[in-house]
DNA sequence: TTTAGCACTCTTACTCCTCGAGTGCTAAAC
DNA sequence: GTTTAGCACTCGAGGAGTAAGAGTGCTAAA
């Protein structure tokens, strides 16, 4: 059964009110703030039907109505007006990502500060999802006897390094040969495709000195592990503390449960990519309360978008706040934040 | 006026009792739960005067008395009986710690975890304060035409680096000498003594090659930047949401205004270092409530320690909890950490 | 289909009251 | 001088009762 167009009006509303006040919204509010050409009763008629619908819920019998999930979600598909940014928020965005970035991280930082900022609430910039990148460069750089450095450095722009241990008599010349051996035989290739095998065979069809196979394969290994962890995902969050000020997590029990799951970068990260393989087509990805398979996060609403490095699709930027959010304003936002990123990405 | 015996001990049970329970004691419940030899009227009469002396607080005249901050004071300084770690927990932290770190920055995120784990409490880690350490190794490594990777590595074990621009045109080589000769010129020389005009006598004075004096020295500059920016503390910081949990921030605003503090690294740090020059000789330094000069942290106390890297004072750990907060616990729980850092960090 | 009217429900806020914990003080006992 | 018993007093927590107000659903008429 579809809404007649009154519905849609009246759930329009009941959304915009709530968002404003956080109350439940009553059939004499909404005539006083919105000019319908009917009465208050009719109104009450369409509400005890948008009810049972499962648009709207009633927190008790004499109380007025607030927007279910599902309301939130008709009206996030179909109701709402994009807002455009106005240009003294595009312009303040703007300047907070007009850092010089040599390294992405610091440039996703920025992002997710500006968003935090931006939206007062929950900002997230995540690094490129590394899978479709492939390796340029490998390196690995004596620090002391039997300390190096290994830096990895991707397609996407990622640059990442980790110390490793290897045996003490080794020397910065056999190591930069090894290195080299490694980067020529392997970059190129993707990510997914490097195994300890793979690394191995690069290594020994293109490495020039002799050194024994047992010390050589130690020296791969730590290699291939820190190109592996080279893999994992950073996740930018700021901005946490700002949801405490909102009434749906004056209980701190609620706010805990939030902190709790946030605290897992990696549970968080997990989320966001299944969300976007889920929506794959999609501008941007909405999940609202209960669709949120994350614990804590059921008052909660989660919309993520995806930004592109040299054209191809990256990482993601998004921002969590309550279900009670001003959808089109944080997703004007979001996608400001998102095409100033994919541009100064463009290179 | 010193406090006689009894009024010591009075004082002492009271912060007992209060940290337990999170409720203000009573004359009577002070009777039931300790062995005194005098009757409830005498302890009466006992509190009374310990709040004269400011070393209680009572919320209203019918409620029992909570410890003032100068209360807590006197605890910590000479009444709280210091407590053994118990084997188990001392185990669990030395598991917690047992990783393999290769960077410092490793091995501090995994004590800062053990820490807030173990306490309950939110714990620090802050890398080497890198005044009193100096610089060991330059390394430029070029990732592509025009952008550089600088490699710093300090004496404390730090390694720092940061990606920066340089003109297209210039050749690793060149870079590499120009690092070499920086390196040779610096290596030795405590951070603080490096400055922009130090950094270019030492190439100049070691250099090789001739490049143009103006490409050289922006060259120079962009490794000064990246050597001065290796000297900004790393923050650990963790479990700040277990703070929700407890009663004294059941109110989020007050919840709100430590977190709100606590996102700010930079302020924690420079706190800590201001009560680490003022304890100066102290084996561990605590700061209690309204004693602590950061805003929305009133109710807390702040206990931190240093860490020594190969035996001298290097970085610090710590907790911050509540005022309310089991002292002795923590600070052997503190205690035990710092050692196994010292230990690992011997060297 | 819409509307006016009305009885009904339920929350919120306020007041009143009691209960109990805890106090301070006094006067007597040690 | 110190300790103790006794007692009046204070104050907050919590429960009961009540009134106000917001909002509803339903009915009957337009």
């Amino acid at each position: 059964m579809a809404l007649d167009n009154r519905k849609k009006e009246v759930l329009q509303a009941i959304v915009d009110d709530y968002v404003a006040t956080c109350e439940p919204v009553g059939s004499k509010a909404l005539i006083d703030r919105h000019d319908f050409m009917v009465s208050s009763a009719t109104l009450r008629n369409d509400m005890a039907e948008l009810e049972r619908m499962g648009y709207l819920e009633q927190p008790h019998t004499s109380a007025g109505r607030i927007p279910s999930d599902k309301g939130y979600r008709e009206y996030v598909n179909s109701l709402m007006k994009v807002d455009r940014l106005s240009d003294a928020e595009g312009k303040e965005i703007k300047e907070k990502l007009s850092v010089s970035f040599d390294e992405i991280a610091e440039l996703l930082k920025a992002a997710s500060s500006a968003l935090a900022d931006q939206t007062g609430y929950i900002s997230l910039a995540m690094t490129p999802k590394l899978t479709s990148s492939y390796l340029t460069q490998l390196k690995m750089l004596m620090i002391e006897p039997g300390k190096v450095l290994v830096v990895v450095v991707l397609s996407a722009g990622v640059v990442k390094n980790r110390m490793v241990r290897i045996p003490d008599f080794l020397t910065q010349e056999q190591i930069a040969q090894i290195s080299n051996a490694v980067e020529q035989g392997l970059s190129g290739l993707p990510l997914s495709e490097i195994s300890l095998i793979t690394v191995a065979t690069a290594a020994k069809d293109n490495q020039k000195v002799e050194l024994p196979e047992a010390l050589l394969n130690q020296v791969l290994y730590e290699a291939y592990t820190a190109i592996k962890q080279a893999d994992n995902l950073d996740v930018y969050m700021q901005g946490k503390h700002r949801m405490l000020a909102l009434p749906e997590f004056s209980d701190t029990k609620r706010a805990q449960g939030l902190f709790d799951t946030l605290s897992h970068d990696g549970l968080v990260a997990g989320y966001v990519d299944e969300v976007t393989k889920q929506d794959e087509k999609k501008e941007y990805m909405i999940r609202i309360g209960q669709e949120i398979t994350l614990e804590g996060l059921d008052d909660c609403s989660f919309i993520t978008t995806t930004y592109n490095v040299g054209g191809k699709v990256a990482g993601n930027i998004g921002v969590i706040g309550p279900k009670r959010m001003e959808y089109s304003k944080v997703i004007s936002q979001i996608n400001f934040v998102r095409m100033m990123l994919d541009e100064k990405l463009k290179q």
